[in-house]
DNA sequence: ATATGCATGTCGCAC
DNA sequence: GTGCGACGTGCATAT
């Protein structure tokens, strides 16, 4: 069975000569690339690995990405990432799509020993992507409406460098005192208070002044509250739910440049 | 176009109402499904989405998981893991698939205002996958040839608990020492040497004697050296790959529970 | 169920 | 390019 025109081509139990062909097509055409069959399938680069004969599926993107999905599980069982290049070859009864990576230097190698269908069909998406309730919508609600830090909060930056890496949000409370917010969307672990503090000591070194941390998070793990207390750090409960609606409510047309300049808020932590 | 048997259909251009039927059925009987068209996707549960109208596919597995493909990028716009239940609806000119999935409650809407193709295939998969030169692969390569660390290095144990987390390999140098080894198969951070501090801290207080820290690596970040260094801990460079050869020349029959018994090896950690 | 860390993680951003 | 951290991360494993 068959079917083609200029944007979508069907092949159903196609010969593995017919496959070459049409996969070859749309590689020019740089058309979207489905296909069905009985493969096996190895993988050299920064790892490598031998996946026996089975039936799967071969997806590959007009953006040089590709995809080989087992009849189970969310992740694909092999792939490579955008801006592989592709070659075909049949070679004693396979069908051979091999995909060549750069940087790092990695290969994948399909071997079609059947193949069931081969779908080539040019999608055009431009939609938008939308994502709220994400980190950075937290960061967001707390610059546009700092009291859910705490009353008399005061944000002067957010994102900044600070060597060992980036303070999520950085200001001062009602009382003039330098604090330091680490924000997760998640229940925070170990690691977050690990973190936040970290961003305290690199920043006392410079201010050499007394300097407050909060772990903002929806909760903490287990043994995370003894570890910040003990720390001299503090906790405020915060929900990324609830910042996506604290936004949606302020308008979509909230943006963080148009309320701090982000550049260089630097006078309270080099101390000059 | 239109073609089926048991164990494959695959429908072109087919009415929204022929694509439903189908679909259906391929949930019943268990088999993957592969839909291109043009649809719009909503997605509420962690966070919440909204992809407007665009050409994409999506991908229903029969463990319940579900992709939506952009026609570029390696990663699915919208997902659900697997174990989600699935429903499908006509309203106004809409093909709607409704995933929900419980824990954490998510759901996934696509709405398909056009469908190009539907395949609906019975996928059989039970090809042995293999994977080499993961970081489990290093830990194996040092419990069995341990003079990749040193002359007269003698592993004890290996995942050790140690309450930050756990010790990757703890052994022994030539002159008695105690060794705590962190192993990475990909250049090592900065987080990478904190981690391996915080083991030797928590064991340092624990058993009160010195304890040499390594970080074994195929090698070290910009600034990591001096990090590590200024923390007294030691460096070995080692490749993955290089394992895995190891591993391989060692048989494939090479076992961690056959060199040592991993349950409770603390007499050194104790300091009983 | 929670905690912890790996992953061929991928991706985006800043320097 | 390298460094750094988020991700609806997913996933396996150990308690």
């Amino acid at each position: 069975m068959q079917q083609s025109n200029n944007k979508l081509s069907v092949l159903v139990e196609p010969t593995l000569e017919e496959a070459k062909s049409l996969i070859e097509k749309a590689f020019v055409q740089r058309r979207t690339l489905i296909v069905t069959g009985n493969c096996k399938v190895d993988y050299v680069g920064r790892a490598s690995s031998k996946l026996e004969l089975g039936e799967r599926f071969l997806i590959i993107k007009s953006d040089g990405s590709l995809l080989i999905h087992r009849p189970v599980g969310y992740e694909p069982v092999n792939w490579q990432p955008s801006g592989s290049v592709f070659h075909t070859q049949i070679k004693e009864d396979t069908l051979e799509v091999y995909a060549v990576r750069q940087k790092p230097k990695e290969n994948v190698n399909v071997q079609f020993t059947k193949i069931y269908t081969v779908t080539a069909i040019m999608l055009v998406d431009a939609g938008e992507f939308i994502l709220n309730a994400s980190e950075e919508d937290m960061h967001k609600a707390i610059l546009f409406k700092p009291e859910l830090i705490e009353e008399g909060f005061k944000p002067i930056s957010w994102e900044k460098k600070v060597e060992p890496g980036f303070v999520d949000v950085y200001g001062m409370d009602k009382n003039g005192q330098l604090v330091v917010i680490e924000v997760k969307r998640k229940t925070a672990t170990k690691e977050a208070v690990l973190q936040l503090f970290r961003y305290i000591e690199a920043i006392k070194l410079k201010a050499d002044r007394p300097i407050r941390g909060i772990l903002v998070a929806p909760g903490l793990g287990k043994d995370v509250q003894a570890l910040l207390v003990s720390m001299g750090l503090e906790f405020k409960e915060l929900y990324p739910k609830k910042c996506a609606e604290i936004l949606k409510k302020s308008g979509p047309t909230f943006k963080l440049e148009t309320f701090f300049n982000n550049t260089t808020n630097s006078q309270y932590c080099d101390g000059s």
